[in-house]
DNA sequence: AGGGCGGTATGACGCCCGTCATGCGCGTTT
DNA sequence: AAACGCGCATGACGGGCGTCATACCGCCCT
């Protein structure tokens, strides 16, 4: 019983994921007996970097930063959401993974292991293209925020990152746009490379400014255009 | 006559290529036919950021630094060195290069039409393992950078920098670990992300210390403890 | 109630490093 | 030779930001 269920919302999970779409509805079948659902909470670790990379991970519901531990403090390399696959690369490359993969709210995983995923690599070649698609556009991402690190300044930076997780994931509300995202000072700070107080210094004014505005599990920007000026510098 | 010539040295690019290796003789045979030479000097651009991709590009000999231009000033994303390919991602997906080639010695270049190379993708699938291959490490490198960028100081930086160039092209000499690699200030700098100036003070104590010292085309280490204490700082 | 904890906020201090200026040596040009 | 450009070197100055300290608030726990 519990069973049927689960295996009915893993069908519809299956349905759901881009990578899948194409598929024909045998192989969706097939992969849907092969893989399994994974419920986490805001908090969780999906894995510690040096972890073995046993599961193909696609993200069906939820959100998800991938961090690296320095020594300097911790640093977010990306966030990914739904429909994306996580940790593509080091299930490809069997090797640990680089890096640690925390889930930023409620979030559902569809995890497929890794003998089968690659047995579908053989009989699907879009795949590696799919896979190729990701990593460029890990390697953009990645570069881009190198530019952005070197050189600007704390304030610019910051700005920076809100305008680009407005274009990403910002939907048009009633008070300007609104990003639903719970980030906290130290979140922030991680993404753009810099200490919990520096953040706290410009987000604390930009609220005061009413530039960036602090919500619940949200963050709203009444201006798109005072917050370009931050970001100019 | 010269264009056996040509033929002649274009075949022993070929196999000397990691890449290619692996290859039938007769698919190497079809390569050579359809790939030309080219030559280029230190300073020499391949290619400038927002070129087409329109050939796979190979180094037969030599070495090339990627470079982004940005507005605080260039950054050195990368430097590749005979055997690896040059701008594959760029090739692969049909987009611009998203990033500037320049050579830092003479350099031999084998290319491949983009057409003839997806044609050899088709043929042969393990290329695309060799790409993804490609991607990681440069994903792994682009990671490290962000890490040695964030936080750390610069002297612990160009430390870091110089410490991995020992590791991936360095030689014992008679005076210690020798890097054979012609970078100016200004190139150092843009590896670590900082200026001219700083690169210029910690480069020329480090020559007063006897912990690094720059000769013609050259770098050497006397001792890499000694090094190692700068990056810790 | 009290105590611990995590996130947020604010102030003071200090120093690294970016910026600007100046100078030197060397090769190339006119 | 003078003029110019380029790479390297060194000094002075100032500010951004990392570091440390303190405090407030809400929440969970025993």
């Amino acid at each position: 019983m519990t069973s049927e269920i689960k295996s009915e919302r893993i069908t519809i999970a299956v349905r759901s994921l881009p990578m899948f779409r194409g598929l024909a509805a045998e192989d969706q079948r097939r992969i849907a007996a092969l893989a399994t659902l994974k419920d986490f909470k805001r908090g969780d670790h999906l894995w510690r970097a040096g972890d073995p990379a046993d599961y193909l991970t696609l993200i069906v519901r939820g959100r998800v930063k991938i961090v690296r531990h320095a020594e300097a403090g911790d640093i977010i390399l990306e966030i990914f959401g739904e429909g994306e696959p996580v940790g593509a690369i080091a299930v490809y490359n069997y090797m640990p993974y680089p890096a640690s993969a925390v889930c930023l709210e409620p979030v559902t995983l569809l995890m497929l292991p890794r003998r089968d995923y690659f047995e579908l690599l053989d009989r699907n070649p879009d795949f590696a293209r799919a896979i190729i698609r990701e990593l460029t556009k890990i390697t953009v991402a990645l570069t881009r925020k190198l530019e952005e690190i070197r050189g600007q300044r704390v304030e610019a930076r910051i700005a920076q990152l809100f305008l680009t997780l407005a274009e990403r994931m910002g939907r048009e509300g009633k008070d300007g746009v609104e990003i639903p995202l719970q980030l906290s000072r130290q979140e922030v700070a991680d993404m753009v490379g810099t200490t919990v107080e520096s953040a706290i210094r410009v987000l604390s004014r930009w609220g005061r400014e009413g530039v960036l505005i602090t919500g619940e599990g949200r963050f709203v920007i009444p201006s798109r255009e005072r917050l370009r000026e931050a970001a100019e510098g």
